[in-house]
DNA sequence: GGACTTATACTCGCGTACGAGTATTCGTAG
DNA sequence: CTACGAATACTCGTACGCGAGTATAAGTCC
């Protein structure tokens, strides 16, 4: 298999689409995707930038183009990009659009680990956490609201889409609590007890251990 | 703000729940975590193992009990996790299923990038996302079907998340589809000029550039 | 019994992420 | 006109992630 992207970082992804509309410096770069709200979209570390641009500038997919100076203000290096990242940049939208990867978001991560915590302690935290989603709901959907007003579709898909996911993990969150007060929730004794007197009975360690079906 | 998470890797969580049942050396760690098929719930790099098992140590999360050997195998390290280890795992999953994150997903970084693309070929990858992703709903379907005969269900909630999270993108892609396909979309031919002579009329720049509301 | 594969049990090192810090300049309120 | 906070424009260091490599031991097929 070839290397993957030689700047693994999505923050490289944002870096070069903007870099595509004209050659900008850093800082210039930080702003408009910050004005743009881009680090809604992506998971951007600020503090990245300077590296992400000198690592896309060693594969050659941004080139320097000079230098510019304001004022008495530092001098800035304007970078263009290249064919090789006009490129690599297409090349990579096409495959978060096409190929639906498997990354576990963290809340799955938290319901693997759930049996650690009691029934009870957990209805609780899912309550919390169904309350929050809620909130970010209502507020996602007035915030789309406004700026359907001002933008065109296309800009805003990935609040629509955010929007739906958060919709349905509510959804699911809701229907689980309601299992869990309803007190339907199959096993509850045996998760209750289990928690009581951590340590899981011998069968349950067993069972957990599903082997993965070959595939 | 104080320090977050000493080894912020998950990984860290998963060795700690499991040594959280008795001492074990990180290689059978990793034995039972993959068995239980953690890994699909977790983004875990195995390659990452015996830096985060070191890290929990020098934070005090878990600590070496000692040696065993079996044969003439190399000798490996046992270790057990420390009543801070055990906080830790215990906060950290709080942490997890009371917050909701908010996280991009790369389809939704995807989806801020399309742009760069044309229309007619964001259909086509979004099909290919689609038929993709449908394929993967049936599989997880029929596994947690397989699942559901030997296990409670007290351990299968994180795929049955998975699985509607993956329904409910399915369903998001397919509405889109439907849109663009019958030619709804709204601002298809700006969007179709735009990318065919790549550079975008300055109304919509300065649009784009939406302010992000105070907050 | 020798040659092959598979499982066991790690080590190493490169590259990178990114928080925290820094130095300068501009706007502005008193 | 000067003091102060905010914005500008970066730099640096450390710790961390993780792919790739390694070496031995145990099955296993002929």
């Amino acid at each position: 298999m070839a290397k993957r992207r030689p700047v693994a970082n999505l923050l490289a992804l944002a870096v070069l689409t903007v870099a595509v509309e004209r050659p900008m410096h850093p800082y210039e770069m930080a702003s408009v995707l910050r004005a743009r709200g881009k680090d809604d979209d992506m998971p951007i570390k600020w503090g990245s930038l300077y590296t992400v641009v000198r690592n896309l500038e060693k594969h050659g997919l941004l080139e320097a183009v000079g230098t510019d100076r304001q004022g008495a203000r530092p001098e800035r290096t304007l970078y263009r990009v290249t064919d090789a990242g006009r490129r690599e940049a297409a090349d990579w939208t096409r495959e978060l659009l096409s190929t639906p990867g498997r990354e576990p978001s963290p809340f799955e991560s938290g319901l693997s680990v759930m049996g650690g915590l009691g029934p009870d302690e957990v209805r609780d935290l899912l309550r919390r956490r169904l309350e929050l989603l809620e909130r970010q709901v209502e507020a996602d959907r007035r915030a789309l609201e406004r700026e359907r007003a001002e933008l065109p579709r296309l800009f805003l898909l990935e609040s629509e889409y955010a929007l739906a996911m958060r919709e349905a993990q509510a959804a699911w969150v809701r229907e689980l609590l309601k299992e869990l007060d309803a007190g339907e929730f199959p096993g509850l004794d045996a998760w209750r007890a289990y928690h009581r007197t951590c340590d899981l009975p011998a069968d349950l360690a067993d069972l957990a251990e599903r082997g993965r079906p070959a595939q």
